[in-house]
DNA sequence: GGACGACTATACGAATACGTTATAATGGAC
DNA sequence: GTCCATTATAACGTATTCGTATAGTCGTCC
């Protein structure tokens, strides 16, 4: 039983005619004629009897017609959820992610991906870099993105490195320099990221490399938290220029010297292939993620 | 998008290598291959990563799949569907038939044709002959019985004559004759059916014509009823010889002279071309009424 | 009753699909 | 490296599909 004969037996059915049927499918009339033979043939029912060189359909074929018209549909419905998976209006994405990153620009960037995929199911899990790097794992999560550097690396690590830049209040004095460096920190009141992070090791080494006095007032754990404080006015500090850029919109920015690197990395399931969709948005966010 | 492709991604699915699926389906390994190729050509979905020289199913196999175990149960049901429709286990069949035939011989032949037929609804609407006559019109019914003559004979109609029997209670004086004649019957206790009934103006005729007196005890409906008096032994009667059969146990039966006729016929559908069920149920019936 | 129109069935050929065998290519295991 | 299991490709015969051409059937309109 082909779906082609149903297709056909479901037009003449209502359509009346062959001639009629065959225009509706663009095809011709003895096409449709073997077709329906066919289907006779092998399901050994009487579809219709020839009367007055007309069709007209046998009890049984308006039987027939219930299951053929259901499995029909359900053959054509599949077709348009291949599309709809191919197009990714259909499917899902979890995104497991460190905080700064799950704040603005990871649901700025899915919003817009979205935007013509009605069916797509997003989930985004925030968790800190280390989580998210077993998260992966679980083979549970369609893409993550994670801090470096990580415990365990995994492969299918996509890596972008930023060199830090310096944010001040804009009112603030240094905010004419063209690039900061530790020595016009010295003793400037300091927001830096916990003891525990690359960033605060790095920092440190900077000032004392450089002979300059280090005064931090306030460590957070994100720098979104750490632009905030600036923002107020507590002092000044330093933030990755692409991923917390939307948290220094009232800010100065300025390039620092030595340089801070922060590196974060996009990691895919190892075992799984990852989706279209996944693919598709990893490709947009590295694209958010270069600039 | 062909039936044989999902069938061949159904069985990958499953089984988890085209080898495999290929042993199932009783098919080649390259056949699967191709079709698989074929079909995710078709869909432009990307449904297997070669890895490691194994197929590996991708997230959008896994949403495509469920859809395509859909359309292909539903393809399957309605494969189903014909060979139970061809075999008559599905399907209705409605009859509308005239009380005596609807007593007794009716349901117990429908019972041993629907012995394997687990589907099949039945449906039996008993009319007096002239209302049976005007249903099977309306084409709401697959087979009609009913008495002749009747007011608007009707196309398809199959006529069975019979030629009524004399019963008599078993331990009647006249029990012992070969053959009845309304001599025999001179003023003998009768019960006949109605008035207006053919057979009571064909028994009027016969004892007039042999100059015997008809002493009507009782008049009925149906030949059931008028049999039930005989056995009560109210009277004699006459009866016919299959459609009453059942009712005339513990009676004897005689032939009649002169012949009274009593006829019956199966009704079809004149627009509606019968279904094959209908069409098996009336050989069944034929043969019945035949007997 | 004959011509016409609407419809279905059959014949045949070309393109496509299907499924086979043979064989190459790949990767993991020992 | 060799063996084993797997998938992919090529070549080829057969079946299916669908077109065109044409014949047959029935009802209708003069």
């Amino acid at each position: 039983m082909r779906l082609r004969q149903l297709e056909c037996f479901r037009a003449l059915m209502l359509h009346g005619t062959m001639t009629r049927a065959a225009e509706l499918l663009g095809m011709s009339q003895p096409g449709i004629s073997t077709m329906i033979a066919g289907l006779e043939h092998e399901t050994g029912l009487n579809l219709f009897v020839r009367r007055g060189g007309r069709l007209q359909p046998t009890p049984e074929a308006k039987l027939f017609y219930v299951e053929a018209a259901r499995a029909l549909e359900a053959a054509e419905n599949a077709s348009r959820v291949a599309a709809e998976i191919r197009s990714g209006r259909r499917g899902h994405l979890a995104i497991a992610a460190y905080p700064s990153i799950s704040i603005n620009l990871l649901p700025r960037l899915l919003s817009q991906f979205a935007e013509n995929k009605p069916e797509l199911q997003i989930k985004i899990i925030t968790r800190n870099s280390a989580t998210v790097r077993e998260l992966i794992s679980t083979q549970q999560f369609d893409l993550a993105v994670a801090e470096l550097p990580l415990d365990y690396p995994t492969s299918h690590m996509e890596v972008f490195s930023y060199d830090c830049m310096c944010m001040l209040p804009r009112a603030h004095p240094l905010a004419k320099l063209k690039q900061i460096t530790p020595d016009d920190l010295d003793s400037v009141p300091f927001v830096t990221l916990f003891r525990g992070d690359p960033i605060y090791q790095q920092l440190a080494s900077a000032f004392s490399e450089y002979g300059a006095r280090w005064n931090v007032v306030a460590e957070t754990e994100f720098f979104s938290t750490a632009c905030q404080l600036v923002t107020e006015g507590r002092g000044v500090g330093i933030v990755d220029p692409v991923v917390s850029k939307p948290f220094t919109e009232g800010l100065v920015v300025r390039p620092f010297k030595p340089r801070i690197q922060y590196q974060i990395a996009i990691l895919s399931p190892t075992h799984e292939a990852p989706s279209q969709v996944a693919q598709d948005f990893a490709g947009l966010l590295r694209r958010a993620l270069r600039a």
